[in-house]
DNA sequence: GTCTATACCGAGATAGAC
DNA sequence: GTCTATCTCGGTATAGAC
């Protein structure tokens, strides 16, 4: 899927992959789609615990910046989401996970974000995670057609809001920063 | 493409679309990948077109931003990401055009910025380019799941920041604010 | 330039033996 | 559970007549 495209990804060559008969692919998996709902899940369920754990840590925007730059393969994302622009089960799949991705962000951030001296009138979490998703996301997007242009000082821009607010990367328990930071993300 | 994914677009299906035999197809296109980089050619040409009117205009910010939510179909755009994850060819097409999208837009937003009140040292041009159009971009990925937790947020805080730096939609010539405005995109 | 005809392959999926 | 065998379809691509 990565390498060639979920177009690729054939029962024949799943089951070649697995050193096993077609017909077995299909015990398991009545459609393809079944595989490729169920390979999703499982990537997303994995991804939702490593959120929870760096929501959970005493930095969690940093937690959640440098979770994106690891983890996620955009390719491989990119897949999923051509896939659910025209098979609905998939599509829909998609859709709950990132409910609950969001929400976990939010409910985190609607907590830690006002004791950060954040007003969460001006700056509200939802925003926050939209805005710090969708950027991380779209920088992932252009390396990997080696576009950088502007990534170097979006990332200082960036990084630098966040250790204004959560202190310098790694520094647990220094977060709060003394001099209320100001309101420039 | 849009409805069906590239991988549903065939040399026979092209062929019956256009009401023409299928050897026609190959005596236009080669192979089906010189089909897909045709298609993509004209449509970001076209894009570029259009970008070059808005960022001529006496509010290129706000064009910018409209021109995302208008033009784009995230939909074909995703499909050409994905094809382009296993097909060097288009790749490399989606890279060159848009290093040229990006060059244009930073090319204006350089002469531009400066004159809204904004320090290029603390908000690079480059920077500011590489996350509205994420933002957006991320925004019309997430509608097409029917998506929306914290959108209206976001989109009110760009809008409001784009309306302090270039005065309100439409109302050309009144930018450049009396009050510098606060420094915070 | 446009068509007919065809070669060849791999896709999804199922039946039925073991 | 696992395999063999097979059906049917549509894919890319080419040769060659008109």
């Amino acid at each position: 899927m990565i390498e060639e495209g979920y177009a690729a990804v054939s029962s024949r060559r799943v089951a070649t992959g697995a050193g096993v008969n077609v017909g077995l692919v299909y015990y398991y998996f009545a459609t393809m789609d079944d595989l490729f709902i169920a390979l999703f899940r499982r990537g997303a369920e994995r991804s939702l615990e490593r959120q929870a754990e760096v929501l959970s840590s005493p930095q969690p925007l940093w937690g959640l910046w440098d979770l994106t730059h690891q983890q996620s393969d955009p390719a491989v994302t990119m897949e999923f989401i051509a896939l659910a622009n025209h098979r609905k089960a998939i599509k829909s799949e998609i859709a709950d996970y990132s409910r609950r991705f969001r929400a976990m962000q939010v409910e985190v951030m609607t907590r830690v974000l006002p004791g950060y001296g954040l007003d969460p009138e001006q700056w509200p979490a939802s925003s926050i995670m939209v805005m710090m998703t969708g950027i991380s996301r779209f920088l992932l997007i252009e390396d990997a057609f080696e576009l950088d242009t502007g990534h170097a000082e979006t990332v200082a821009l960036i990084e630098g809001r966040i250790a204004s607010l959560e202190g310098p990367r790694g520094s647990a328990g220094t977060h709060g920063a003394t001099e209320p930071a100001p309101l420039t993300f």
